[in-house]
DNA sequence: TAGAATACGGATAATAAATATCCTTATTGC
DNA sequence: GCAATAAGGATATTTATTATCCGTATTCTA
């Protein structure tokens, strides 16, 4: 089991676009000559992230995206949830059910209990996700890359951000 | 991103053999029938256990699987690493070498914030998992499951057992 | 107003992973 | 010796992921 390199993609977009000022679209083909990735796909992984209302987009030349809502109010779970669906990473097909010992017409009251601590922990890796802010991520990067990288990325995006 | 159905099996196939008297084996045979699963393929998630040391083996009839350790010390997470594989769910392919303003040379120095917060997410779910053992789970089922239910399938289980 | 650049969605192909089956071998109990 | 078993290799089958291509509607710019 294993997260679709999306997501990854989704996140790092997200990260870029949080540093967009107030008004301004960055184009797909930004994002994707930026990261290195294949435009055309990387654009399904946008595509899901508007979907799911985190970034706004517009038509036309100096299209593109920006982030629908403030970097504080975007999680890392709204993201993940976004490209990889909001559905639990393990699924119960209640196989208990096939127990030959089970009676007749027996219904089980509530969720297995297998499937209960499978689904608390998925709820753990959740919180976490949700815990974490794009604001809080922004602020890390800053601190951590160099300041002369920092500062050029950020004058290669402002070039293409229409 | 949804985990194997190996997984499940595994872990009511371990929910089993927790119940399993001293120095008794219970075959796969048995196990999928139990279960309504096809024998080969759960075979091979019995096999992972077996190489995860989790489980014991003893072939010829009468041969099977019993549990190698005492229920309270195997997890969750030991069944599901098993089964799984031990790598994180989110692998990062260190997208940000690829920023064209990035200086010839520039070696990152740490690993990338990103993929910090997937991984922390990923531990805490690892961390809920490793928090349940399976005389938790034995526990829960005693309690959970009707009485009559409970006997008739340790019967049943019983009479199949090596 | 024409043309170019863009997001969007549908269709399709290529690759990888999960699911499943079959067969052979070595071991064990009867 | 025979039957039942675990183990592991080989191979399909099915599904998910990754990727590309194309047509359409929209928007900016010249």
């Amino acid at each position: 089991m294993i997260l679709k390199s999306q997501v990854e993609w989704a996140l790092h977009c997200c990260a870029i676009l949080a540093g967009l000022p107030e008004g301004r679209y960055l184009s797909t083909k930004a994002l994707a000559e930026f990261h290195g990735l294949p435009k055309e796909y990387l654009s399904k992984a946008l595509q899901s992230l508007s979907q799911a209302k985190l970034v706004e987009s517009t038509l036309g030349p100096s299209g593109g995206y920006r982030l629908a809502r403030p970097t504080a109010e975007i999680t890392f779970l709204d993201v993940v949830e976004a490209v990889e669906g909001k559905e639990r990473t393990f699924a119960c097909s209640n196989i208990r059910a096939n127990n030959p010992c089970r009676p007749e017409g027996y219904c089980e009251a509530g969720p297995c209990a297998v499937a209960r601590v499978m689904w608390d922990a998925d709820e753990a890796w959740r919180a976490k996700l949700r815990s974490v802010s794009l604001a809080a991520l922004v602020q890390t990067l800053e601190q951590e890359i160099p300041t002369t990288l920092w500062q050029s990325s950020f004058q290669w995006v402002l070039k293409r951000a229409g």
